[in-house]
DNA sequence: TATGAATGAGTATTCATTCAT
DNA sequence: CATGAATGAATACTCATTCAT
């Protein structure tokens, strides 16, 4: 899936590279208040700090800011999760820390990651498959973690089971931005943490119940 | 947190409900094509078989009709998964049922229930409190359903843990929607409900590891 | 120049005559608030006690209100004033009491004669060469007495003279509504009367200074 | 009173003054026509020559519109009324000279002040105060001569009868063109002029009889 | 490259009027 | 006669986008 191109039209690639982050700075403060549709391209540019005929120099249109901010929260959301996962620990722990680092980049990014959860759909139409293919790239890093474990011999999954255990990873990362108005009410980031990992990993029951592994 | 009153300048109460129920069932076919934003009172009304004028005999504003989106859909979501509920299981499989029940409902509303999470950030400023109580008393039921799992001894949990339990169970049905370009290519129903019952009860790790209950 | 006819459905004549000074009651209280423009049909039928069918049933258009309005409140202006003017004064005095009782009978409908005044450029165009009659009638009044002064020599006045101090006392009753902001904080009525009849009957010159008397 | 701050999208403190003043002359045409209220925006910016994007590049509201003409008409009014009154009369003459000179004013700008009469209730409620001062300020021009002639000892006037001739003289004034269909018919402007002279200077009784000065 | 004035299609909302009951 | 629900033309105002300077 080949990256969006975002049209421009100026040549020195340095200044789009610096413009286009001074626009994304911009709208994720704009967005994360008002949202995407009350925002608009004048708010951006004001923002940004240049003029609205300057913001059409280095996109095609409105929806391009909002891929351009998916595209960065992304971006940081992966960087920030890899600068926090050393490759020290190993086995269920090396899982534990990829939760944990996940749960705190989210914490961190709070009002970005909102923004992108709540405005993707408004995503330009040939953007979407893009940015959920980053998604599914953020899985397989959790994916690949769960893997390791496995094959290590820590755990015990099926091909499905270990793809279901990252999708549960990833929304319990986003869980606590997007339901924030209820468990960050009920639970500290650590509580919250603590708690997911032993619920994902351990389940609530206590008895080791024999269950049909077929799926 | 009292409902949110929609004013009309109609009298007959009756009409005002038939109305409006043309009026929600016309706007969630809009919205769940092209989004609240996208979507034109105008559209509304004709989608509704009414006119511009008579849309707003029934409400005060566009974001009423979103109210009246997001209650209904509440409304029905939850009659739905009481009659799913029979009172014949008991213990853990009760629990079970519920989850199952919860994620047959969430897949039959799923353009429904997505509208309502994607666009609940435009309701209107009052309706918001009103709407999220409804999100609460949802996990209510879920709640109540593991607190007697927990009274009768079948699970061992902390007040913060059934909570956040309740929690996961609710969010594990909203992830079958607003997951679903990648959970429903993945998995069927009956796969997805059985992985995420499995991982939610029992967890994914094979021993029986002491963990820290203190939280 | 004709009445206008402002149709109805209805044929009960008396029927008519009652719910129109109704509707012209309800009308005159909205318009002194909000003007004509602001205030709505539906207001105008809510206020009469009544519903908006009805209300069109005793008239063709929302301009027609208007018509009845400014027609009603010429016939009281009419009534009250010549209640007030009693035959018994003669000569200057008699003139005296003319200006003083149209003062008094603006002061006592202020509200009917500004709303009067303001909106009647709205009526409907086969109205306004009525109410101008109307008004011209009323202007009639105060210029017979007038010309009986003449005729009985306590004063001596041209034609022309003789219209525009009739026009001149007209605009003094109307000027202590159309700039109330200012004439009614500055004096009393009472004041108000005597500095404009004094002015008007004796000027603001002292010596009797010899003048052009050609026109 | 601070004048009333008209907001504006663009920089160029000339380039509104220009485009005002256009959107001024086109929206005095067309309020002359069919006053305030049924006349649409877009008649404005058309009027004007421009579109309606650019006119709400240059006011926030509609009824900015209204203000700026009524600020405009007054100003222009007392431009013009200050270019005719030289100071060379003296005296009760030029007490006349500023009669006649109004009277000329408000005869050329008839419409103008016409609009503005019967529109200015239809002002934002913020400008009313500022408009109302305007209208006083006018007033004052007058009363400052009249009182001119009392310090020279031509007129003796209380402080009341003073401020009451002034009114009478600018409602004269405005009397030329709010009840033009009558006057203007009957009188040529020279004929009304020289008759209210004559009326508001030396009354219509001929004999100087003794009247109660205590006011 | 940068600017910001100009554009006009688009949108929510109002309200006079009609007509079936 | 009375009612009030239905209608849809009309209207103020917004905002993404363009383009001359």
């Amino acid at each position: 899936m080949a990256k969006k191109k975002v049209p421009s039209m100026v040549k020195d690639q340095q200044l789009i590279q610096r413009r286009r982050e001074q626009m994304v700075k911009g709208a994720v403060a704009l967005f994360k208040q008002k949202g995407f549709h009350r925002t608009t391209t004048r708010e951006i540019a004001k923002e940004a700090g240049f003029s609205i005929g300057t913001l059409y120099e280095y996109i095609g249109s409105k929806e391009d800011v909002l891929y351009l901010v998916c595209d960065s929260v992304y971006e940081e959301v992966r960087t920030r999760l890899e600068s926090l996962l050393t490759n020290e620990t190993v086995g269920i722990d090396r899982l534990k820390q990829v939760i944990q680092s996940l749960f705190k980049v989210m914490d961190d990014m709070q009002d970005e990651v909102l923004v992108m959860y709540q405005e993707s759909k408004s995503l330009p139409k040939e953007a979407l498959p893009y940015v959920l293919e980053k998604e599914n790239a953020m899985t397989a890093i959790i994916e690949s973690t769960v893997k390791t474990c496995c094959k290590e011999g820590h755990l015990e999954l099926s091909e499905k089971a270990i793809r279901m255990l990252a999708h549960s990873i990833m929304v319990g990362g986003h869980m606590w931005t997007f339901r924030r108005w209820s468990v960050q009410k009920e639970f500290t980031l650590d509580e919250y943490t603590s708690l997911q990992t032993r619920q994902l990993l351990y389940g609530v029951v206590q008895e080791n119940i024999k269950m049909d592994k077929s799926i």
